[in-house]
DNA sequence: ATAGAAAAGTTGAGTCGTTGCACTTTTTTA
DNA sequence: TAAAAAAGTGCAACGACTCAACTTTTCTAT
């Protein structure tokens, strides 16, 4: 790896730990990108050609969570329904979450302002192509089936439908209950 | 109504469809708030006074989906579960939307413009509260049961999954048999 | 009827996210 | 080693939106 990858590198993460101690610090919406910029001394346009947006800064370690959710679903165990392994890896992520105090306070930012909120949905929602992909091949479906295109869709969303409710743990169930056994005949 | 209740009415009014006029007519990224509020002869702050954001001026006329919703779900015949009503409510407005070229034009503008699909799907999604009380109470069940909460978040974010997708029909269909029978029990 | 509260509109300056253009620096290639 | 390509940086600017101060219009209470 160059000098000037490494450089490039170095000023990135640097702009990402500035706006992470900002951000936690004072608020999304009362940290402005030229106090981001300071804070890491580059120019404010420099920090658009590292980031596409000012959220972005804070999703910089996205990674792989896609593959995260294709192996759940690829290596489940036998007699594993898909909605059953995409309801345990969803509740265990969930815990993960509130475990770490670090994770709880960026949770705690995320949920708090409303940009944030729709950015982390989107960037959330973009594995739904992915994962419906390996729920037809998990269950021998056509590649584009729109029935496993609909279970990813939903399954993913699961966690924007916990968000902000008293008890989330309890609306992911719930959420997933009706995904894998229907809507109750009577109603 | 008063004469400065009718004057308010007609800026709002004039503001919105030059609005509608001028996103049609150059697409919505392609006019700015001045130029509407030229176009309606008020300064650009006065917009403002109307319209919490630019996408607003869009989604004025919103009024009364929602107790359409609603009615769909309390007035549906005997024998006709829920999620099916809903089905069909969906599949209805999917098909009205294609039949008026005004409408059609109107879809294809936000479906277009990224900043509007954000935005109509947040205004479209603010209806799951009342969506779920409706369901609660038709169906017996406590009013902030989470099963309930779940099949109406659900349900409105059907309209969000056909979105883009080839055959949008199709999509709306294979949504909404899993909402009524779950996961087929074989994967 | 008239004074005064309240609301609507205007104006102008300003903030903030984001982009285009010009410039410098670094790396690659001939 | 010179030239070209690429990447980094910064200034100025645009567009959405806000704030504070002020004018004008409408409503209310005496």
């Amino acid at each position: 790896m160059g000098r000037r990858e490494r450089k490039k590198a170095a000023t990135r993460r640097a702009l990402a730990d500035a706006a992470l101690r900002l951000f936690l610090d004072r608020g999304f919406d009362r940290v402005s990108v030229r106090d981001i910029a300071e804070a890491a001394d580059v120019s404010t346009t420099t920090v658009f050609k590292h980031f596409p947006s000012k959220e972005a800064l804070l999703f910089d370690q996205d990674s792989d969570r896609e593959a995260a959710l294709i192996a759940v679903v690829r290596d489940r165990p036998e007699g594993v329904s898909v909605p059953r392994a995409l309801r345990e890896h969803t509740l265990r992520v969930h815990s993960d979450g509130a475990g770490d105090p670090g994770m709880a306070r960026f949770i705690e930012l995320t949920e708090s302002t409303p940009a944030l909120r729709e950015y982390g949905r989107r960037m959330w929602m973009r594995h739904e192509t992915a994962l419906a992909a390996a729920i037809a091949e998990a269950t021998g479906a056509p590649e584009d089936d729109p029935g496993c295109a609909a279970l990813a869709h939903f399954a993913l969303e699961t966690v924007g439908f916990a968000r902000g409710r008293a008890d989330a743990r309890q609306a992911i169930e719930a959420a997933f209950a009706l995904l894998e056994h229907g809507w109750p005949a009577a109603g």
